[in-house]
DNA sequence: GATGCCATGTATCTGTTAGAAATATCTGGC
DNA sequence: GCCAGATATTTCTAACAGATACATGGCATC
């Protein structure tokens, strides 16, 4: 599966949600798969005209002039399942703190505790985040069909943060003491 | 500080271990920073360039015809000391997985649930290898002063595939029970 | 009801990046 | 000598992020 096809998959699956035009897509995209994952207009678009050209979606014409909203097809739906199954591509992996903490030595000790300290703090603001997040949500989609799915994402996400801010207190400690 | 200034860092810190050669250098980055970093040579190659132009690295003769070893000078060392300073910089979300997820119900939850399970899987294998790599690493380095560094980026490695793991596990127990 | 601001909406451009492919060169084994 | 495989360089393509330019409509406020 090229990369191309995971944008198809976000832009396909938000389709299935309600018909789109592309501004209201990325919005819906960075809102709601903000938390994992991104696109920008300028692979929204060509892949909906790919989408339209291979008859995966249908353009409708919108509420104000020049504007088209977007409508997934039965062919369209097909598509989405058959990427759905294809092996999850990763992506290469860019860790800026990691990269720095490695060459620590160079950077020096107090610096790299500020970097840990940072970083911890936003792991725990970050999960904080999630929690609320997941309480708002399930209020608002606790009895949808979606909901279980969406759940596990953002249980990642507080697992991942919780992880990260555990890490940087174990790295904190033992890098106390005399410089 | 803009991805191009990432790599500078990831090549100007291997060199600082060893003068090498573009080649080397990515084999450096890919075993050694691999769990948290990648270059490829489309990246390496004009980055030596730049940095060369720039005076931060020096260009010897290799050990053979066309080839070319590279040494970091005192005005690279002084840039990258400048560039791990520079706020990190995050590169945008991309969890195939997660997207995946996402779109559990119209994937389908025992599809989800193969899912999870091979997530889990590589989270236990990774955490084991990571696991073997300290123990092994220890040993090897564990009086050098780039140790304690090294050492917080393999712990990082090992929180992170705990957490994959246990919310794995969480999701699958939540996900159970009738289709 | 004129004006200006802001959200909505479309489209494209630039530079960055990953990954692979094409091309040499060297080394060791046979 | 010659082949396989490791080393090494260079270039290409498509994906990609982010910015920018531009147009449109709603609505607040004077």
């Amino acid at each position: 599966m090229s990369r191309s096809s995971q944008t198809q998959v976000a832009v396909l699956g938000a389709l299935t949600v309600e018909p789109m035009t592309a501004y209201a897509l990325r919005e819906a995209i960075r809102d709601v798969l903000g938390h994992f994952w991104s696109e920008s207009f300028g692979q929204i678009y060509p892949t909906l005209q790919a989408l339209e050209d291979e008859g995966h979606v249908r353009r409708q014409e919108g509420a104000r002039a020049r504007s088209s909203v977007f409508v997934i097809t039965p062919s369209g739906t097909a598509r989405l399942i058959e990427l759905l199954n294809e092996p999850v591509q990763e992506n290469p992996p860019r860790n800026g703190l990691l990269l720095r903490l490695f060459f620590g030595r160079v950077l020096g000790r107090e610096r790299c505790r500020e970097l840990l300290r940072g970083a911890k703090n936003a792991a725990e603001a970050q999960r904080a985040e999630y929690e609320q997040l997941l309480a708002h949500l399930a209020v608002a989609e606790g009895d949808t069909p979606d909901w279980p799915y969406i759940r596990m994402t953002i249980l990642a996400g507080i697992h991942h943060a919780r992880a990260a801010a555990a890490w940087a207190d174990e790295c904190l400690d033992t890098l106390q003491g005399e410089p």
